[in-house]
RNA sequence: GGUCCCGUAGCUCAGUUGGAUAGAGCAACUGCCUUCUAAGCAGUAGGUCUUUGGUUCGAAUCCAAACGGGAUCACCA
């Protein structure tokens, strides 16, 4: 039982005893700074059905506990607020158990299981800025549940077929003279990217020119050249031809080998790619049992419907006249696939929110089809990340790409760390491994501390910061602590909590009531789906020490008892920094 | 136009699901390194929570409308 719930037990007594009124539930909320107290109960619900002053409630509820309760040492009441503390023998236990907790954080294994999709890249362009926040997010959110106790398959589903990428092949065709990832110096995802980005740019002359010459811009998008070519070369890839199959192997082989270099480089990784050139024809036999259930319903022209305007939806074309697939067909056909090889009892996608309504869709179509698993997806909508100039667009050039940035992070983190000098003793190795562990906690850090659903702006002008409300403060937080550990055993002191009646440092019982809270944090994060819940805690968590660390000396302190005790309670700490920065996918440098 | 999301300090974001005098970081200004790492700590300044109504003991939070921004409404994915 948690102190919380003991308060809460006890106030439901109190609330008994003097007021003859049975609660369900206590709510109880963390006290503010400016009052004296951990938990506050408020009272002014109770008013009316108890017929007292909120001041008043408050006051008999806490003369009550104070008398009864075996752990609050003191109370006061401003309003209806009532302001509890607790005896410090509570702290010390408290301390005491998650110190001897080597897996404080973490579950024990609940049974379940669950998938997680994300990233998605598409093999015509490299990765972006926007893939880094679904990336990132995705890895975590698997950590998150994986610690919550759920048995986790992280899944990538690659775009790697359609007409897209028939366009950078084309551009290929005409304007490659061979070109390789190796003759070009160029990682192979940045090749296909540069001939997606050729094909726009003749794409859109040859439009100009059709308009130029009398055709309206529809007629002229249709009948430009190189997208007559382009969907000549789908269809020659749906028939199997050699040629086209060959040079689409290629350049997806040079596409997967350089996200393979980025996947590697920001720590992420997959037990389980799914290919749409594999997939693309699942799902029809779906249409069929659709069609059998009468979920679904044909048009003249044979094409496939299903009407979801019960839900508040549209209808939703489901397969196409001519008998092939659409986006939502392929995703019917994949769930299905994911359920029969895994059985895993929750989906969840992480894909932005301009799919809020594809998954509206698919997830009531899924309902209707009476799929049990239907009630446990979830589309974990993320809001994009905007530049100061709007959008980003990769046609148009004005993305912000992964390599680069994660380059130029890892330029700013080593500089930084040269500037400060303080690991001069360091190989070279060693220092090239602390500047990528601090580039991509900035990094990491920037894109995960923003609650998920909300859209977020990145401004490439102000590069991502390494001081404040960051990675690299966090993470200097856990090195300051191990530095501690270092001396601790330099000077062969351990680490212990002390006997009941010592009498607590403020500062240090504020640090003992942060880490308590760690739990539920964790819980909530794997509840609401996210990380930035843990991102906002590790911070807090890392101030609070910080202010403790400024506040007493550790090593000078005249109390043996004091620096022992303050050693275990640091080690506590960056214990719980290192858990919370590892489901952020940050590693804790020991040095920095 | 229909549907959905968003609007909090100059900037970027929190705000524990309706509670106290709305909080952090950055930027600005002031202090603090001979002592455990100053990537830190302490402080000053900065707000009509877009606006207007409503609900109630109590609203940044819930409801309605207006204004502003975004997404989506393809036989694209």
């Amino acid at each position: 039982m948690t102190t919380e719930s003991i308060i809460k037990e006890d106030i439901k007594k109190a609330i008994l005893a003097q007021f003859e009124l049975s609660v369900e539930d206590i709510v109880l909320q963390p006290t503010k700074k400016e009052f004296e107290g951990f938990y506050t109960f408020v009272s002014f619900a109770l008013s009316k059905s108890i017929r007292k002053a909120p001041a008043e409630i408050g006051q008999l509820i806490g003369a009550y506990l104070l008398e009864h309760s075996t752990i609050v040492s003191d109370f006061n009441v401003v309003q209806g607020f009532l302001n509890i503390s607790l005896k410090d023998t509570v702290w010390l236990q408290t301390i005491d158990q998650i110190s001897k907790n080597a897996h404080f954080g973490s579950s024990e294994p609940n049974g379940a299981s669950v998938m997680v999709e994300f990233s998605s890249p598409n093999t015509n362009k490299p990765l972006h800025l926007g893939h880094l926040r679904n990336n990132f997010l995705g890895d975590s959110l698997a950590k998150i549940l994986e610690t919550s106790g759920y048995q986790v398959v992280k899944t990538c589903l690659v775009n790697d077929r359609g007409i897209h990428i028939c366009k950078s092949m084309l551009a290929y065709q005409y304007l490659g003279n061979g070109e390789t990832p190796e003759t070009a110096q160029l990682k192979g995802d940045h090749l296909a990217g540069k001939y997606y980005v050729l094909f726009d740019k003749e794409y859109k002359t040859q439009i100009k020119d059709l308009i130029a010459q009398g055709k309206t811009p529809e007629e002229a998008a249709k009948q430009a050249p190189w997208m007559q070519e382009a969907q000549k070369l789908l269809r020659l890839w749906e028939q199997g031809d050699k040629e086209t199959v060959d040079l689409w192997h290629k350049m997806n082989g040079w596409v997967y080998a350089g996200f393979n270099e980025t996947y590697t480089k920001i720590g992420v990784e997959f037990d389980k790619t799914y290919y749409e050139s594999d997939t693309y024809l699942l799902g029809k036999d779906i249409i069929e049992e659709g069609l059998e259930k009468g979920v679904f319903f044909k048009k003249d022209d044979q094409s496939v419907w299903v009407d979801l305007t019960a839900e508040g939806l549209d209808e939703k074309l489901v397969l196409r006249g001519d008998g092939t697939s659409v986006y939502i067909t392929q995703d019917l056909g994949t769930t299905e696939l994911k359920y029969s090889e895994y059985h895993s009892n929750r989906y969840l996608w992480v894909v932005g929110n301009e799919q809020d309504y594809h998954f509206k869709v698919l997830f009531a179509i899924l309902k209707r089809l009476g799929r049990t698993y239907a009630q446990e997806c979830h589309h974990i909508s993320y809001g994009m990340v905007d530049l100061p100039t709007g959008k980003m667009k990769s046609r148009e050039g004005t993305v912000v790409d992964a390599d680069d940035l994660v380059a130029q992070m890892i330029q700013t983190a080593a500089d930084r760390t040269q500037e400060l000098g303080k690991i001069e003793d360091f190989q070279s190795e060693e220092a090239k491994l602390l500047y990528h562990q601090l580039a991509l906690g900035a990094l990491k850090y920037f894109l995960l501390k923003v609650d998920p659903k909300k859209r977020m702006l990145f401004n490439p002008e102000e590069s991502i910061d390494f001081q404040g409300h960051t990675g690299p403060f966090i993470q200097y937080t856990y090195a300051r602590i191990r530095s501690i550990g270092r001396k601790a055993v330099a000077t062969s002191i351990q680490g212990a909590i002390p006997a009941a009646g010592y009498s607590l440092h403020p500062a240090e019982r504020e640090l003992i009531f942060f880490l308590s809270q760690y739990p539920q944090k964790v819980k909530a994060a794997a509840e609401e789906f996210a990380p930035s819940i843990i991102s906002l805690y590790a911070f807090e968590l890392a101030k609070v020490y910080n202010q403790f660390y400024a506040e007493v000396s550790i090593f000078a302190d005249p109390n043996p008892e004091s620096v022992q005790f303050r050693i275990a309670l640091s080690a506590a700490v960056a214990k719980t920094i290192q858990h919370a920065l590892g489901l952020l996918g940050i590693d804790a440098p020991e040095r920095m």
